[in-house]
DNA sequence: CATACTTATAGAACATTGTTATATAGGAGG
DNA sequence: CCTCCTATATAACAATGTTCTATAAGTATG
């Protein structure tokens, strides 16, 4: 009998990870830009409604993005060890600037995203733990006597400030410096010099 | 036949000061988004065609928009005096916080465009011209005995680094320091105690 | 097992954007 | 006065995010 050609449907049953993953895997190659709804549908095989109902819309696709970002983020920084709580403090600077390096569409978006879309509780959240992190080495290194006293948000704040710019100057190509890496090494070592003496004011 | 005027008739009105007028007035009150070829020809009054003839494009609107927010970086930070050359760089910092936060969307659009579209040699110099200037002030300070002997590039790739980061960070609202501007100014400290005492490297 | 109901999804449609093509108004030159 | 050229306005085109609608797949119910 000739019925009407029914609809091809996709049979996987995660849909929402094969979105997530198409969506993942156009940034890192391509960049934020690159992610549009059709795109990413396409790649995962099924219709841009999908992005719809599983995620939201576009912004809920991109919040995805933005927290396995921090959740990744926040392992490498983790993965850094030192003998000392200074070297450790100083070890985490550059292992921000190693991950910032390996996926800087990433981290582009990861901070991007943050100024354009509000975020939800949770994804914030996930920001601040990784920020807290940072506060957690600072106050280990003012425990050790490395890091002058003071509130370490304000301290561990002076240092991420630090790296973020220098990670996104270096993702813009505007870095006038022949070793992009090497100045920032330096710029980690005087920021600890800076703050191992008592604050001037 | 050819003329020896290339333009011997002008529009009744000026066309690209009008339509560069109106892009700057939206962006300051509502962002770069609101940047689009019909707005902006609406607001001045002509065609959305006008863009195209007199700027290439969006992306010529833009970078003139770019340049007038570099141009407008470099007079403000070099408004900035101080007693001596510590001091002058100090300030030069702060100028450049005070620029960020008096046009957020401005500065946003500098460095997002500094990715995003290919500038012209001119656009770019200009932008170079307001990095020299941070140099310049370096090197007044090396001679000055104040900040370490080393290449002034570096240290000034070092210092744009941080303000860079603490403006943009404090521009997407995701500083966690109480004071911003106090956390800014001690990371200027910060930076000028680090800078002062040689390479530990 | 068969039927009715719910949910999720495909495909089309709509609004907005940057861009390009086409037609026209308004001087400049002869 | 007529013709040509430039600039402008209008309209059309392609891509994008989003919404709408019909229907296939799944689930409960008798």
């Amino acid at each position: 009998m000739a019925r009407a050609q029914p609809r091809p449907r996709t049979p996987s049953a995660d849909v929402t990870g094969s979105l997530l993953a198409a969506a993942g895997e156009l940034l890192e190659a391509e960049g934020q830009d690159a992610i549009t709804v059709r795109a990413v549908a396409g790649r995962a095989g099924v219709a841009p409604m999908g992005v719809y109902s599983r995620f939201g819309g576009k912004d809920g696709l991109l919040e995805a993005l933005f927290v396995q970002g921090f959740e990744e983020l926040h392992r490498v920084i983790n993965g850094a060890r030192g003998a000392d709580a200074r070297e450790r403090l100083r070890l985490g600077c550059l292992a921000y600037r190693a991950f910032a390096v390996a996926h800087p569409n990433r981290y582009e978006l990861m901070f991007r995203q943050m100024k354009e879309l509000d975020l939800s509780p949770e994804a914030l959240e996930q920001a601040e733990r990784t920020f807290a992190q940072l506060v957690g080495r600072v106050e280990d290194a003012q425990v050790a006597g490395v890091v002058r006293p003071g509130d370490p948000v304000d301290i561990a704040q002076q240092v991420w400030n630090a790296l973020h710019g220098g990670v996104t100057l270096e993702g813009l190509g505007v870095t006038f410096s022949a070793d992009p890496e090497r100045t920032f090494a330096r710029m980690v070592e005087t920021l600890l010099t800076g703050l191992a003496s008592p604050d001037a004011r």
